[in-house]
DNA sequence: TAGGTCTGTTTGTCCTGACATAGCTTGACA
DNA sequence: TGTCAAGCTATGTCAGGACAAACAGACCTA
């Protein structure tokens, strides 16, 4: 539609695209673009802000990408029905809780260094025996556990305390120090609980939880982190967007 | 590298950047291009494929996209450590089963055109009342009870016959009907299963399940199924990878 | 030796221009 | 009146060029 107002500032780091496709986006969370309406086509858009199509294009795409958008050629762009739930990025459990409005705690039940074994050094392509730092964390949300965290990290973050740990949570300390991580390949499945799972998490013995194992790449393709979690079934779900292109 | 060779066939209506990308992918997959490797950069391998950098370039996003290149500016590209494991494309668990060798079965449980619920008719966006297929199925895979899969259908589709849904899964046949696929929003979660759950899916009573919630949007952004499915969480797990831009 | 600075490399962003192709509409023709 | 073809519209693909910014390593200085 022709009542979309996006403000551009060309001398923002922001790159274009961006700019454009995160005001596209409040737009449809606002309500102004609702499930179903066209997009006017891109020559004009593009046009009608000052910007190349390629850009315009690229703003797009990136919302076609996050399942918010959906265009069929010689159709046009069009909003996706149905609510608006926002997928999953790639981020920790503990940002994701802040992002919502909670308050998680942490309480650190291991805290150790030890030589790599064949298993660990194999998803973390480290040498068997090289040190590595092996944690497990109590999660808390609004006062009651969520989830049992036990996390490897190779040699170059053995020096992260517990103390740490307990403030900023796992993905803010890595961001932090400079690492940049790109690709997270995860496995979720589910399982009975072991006794000592289901006392730390306040669950009847024998409950079902979600499982999750997790290995991180940074950006030169080398592992951050390997992590196996525990989550209550009963107070947490993952959601995943897929988009097929 | 060097040694990598790439055919390309400008006649051929697959996209050149699609092309440059399956053989890349390919390479990386037959061990020609090893974990960590350096590709060579962008203006170069353009230069020597003949090819504009737009294109090459859009050729690498693709396999960024998908976690198995991971790029740095002033650096360089680089393969991504560790096992190749194939992210979930937007498939169906009959897909799924046939791609990896299994030749998965199908028992119908119910199959009747009802009118929809208030919560039924949300999720797809049709009027409360309006005629929806709602099928109950259970899959076997290697003659084992795998997953008890209930979906529901809008009205276009309240023909789908009970034996086409037995032959050739739900996906295959909704792409056969000319339906595009394009977006699914699915929330990964576990519960212990009823009795009747248990009792189907050849588990002990109680035993933990693994639960998925999908809707399923087409090309113009209109909800074409929603299903509601439970896996036995001893036989499978989901796999997921996160890649962030 | 320790520190910062410069420089080359590589990816990131953005532009203009062109043609191809899929979907839909409209109109001509049988 | 029905059907097929032509044309219009919007997205898809591809080329080539320009400048910006981040990174790593060499180099230079204190």
């Amino acid at each position: 539609m022709s009542d979309l107002f996006v403000d551009l500032d060309r001398s923002s780091p922001v790159p274009l695209y961006f700019q454009v496709a995160r005001q596209i986006e409040q737009a449809i969370e606002d309500g102004k673009l609702p499930p179903g309406s066209r997009l006017d086509n891109e020559i004009h858009l593009a046009d009608r802000l000052g910007l190349s199509r390629p850009t315009m294009r690229r703003a797009i795409q990136q919302l076609v990408d996050k399942g918010l958008l959906v265009r069929k050629r010689g159709v046009g762009t069009q909003v996706v029905h149905g609510q608006v739930t926002r997928p999953v990025e790639l981020t920790s459990l503990h940002d994701d809780l802040v992002q919502h409005g909670q308050a998680p705690t942490t309480t650190v039940l291991l805290h150790e260094v030890v030589g790599a074994g064949d298993d660990i050094a194999t998803t973390l392509t480290v040498a068997p025996g090289d040190r590595v730092l092996h944690t497990r964390r109590l999660r808390f949300s609004a006062g009651e556990p969520l989830a049992v965290l036990e996390n490897w990290l190779p040699a170059a973050f053995v020096d992260l305390s517990a103390e740490a740990l307990v403030e900023r949570g796992l993905y803010q300390l890595l961001r932090s120090r400079g690492v940049g991580m790109r690709v997270a390949r995860q496995r979720i499945g589910a399982r009975r609980g072991t006794n000592e799972e289901c006392t730390l998490l306040d669950e009847r013995r024998g409950s079902p939880l979600l499982t999750m194992e997790r290995t991180t790449h940074d950006d030169s393709g080398r592992a951050v982190e390997f992590g196996r979690h525990v989550y209550r079934a009963s107070r947490y779900a993952f959601e995943v967007t897929l988009v097929d292109r």
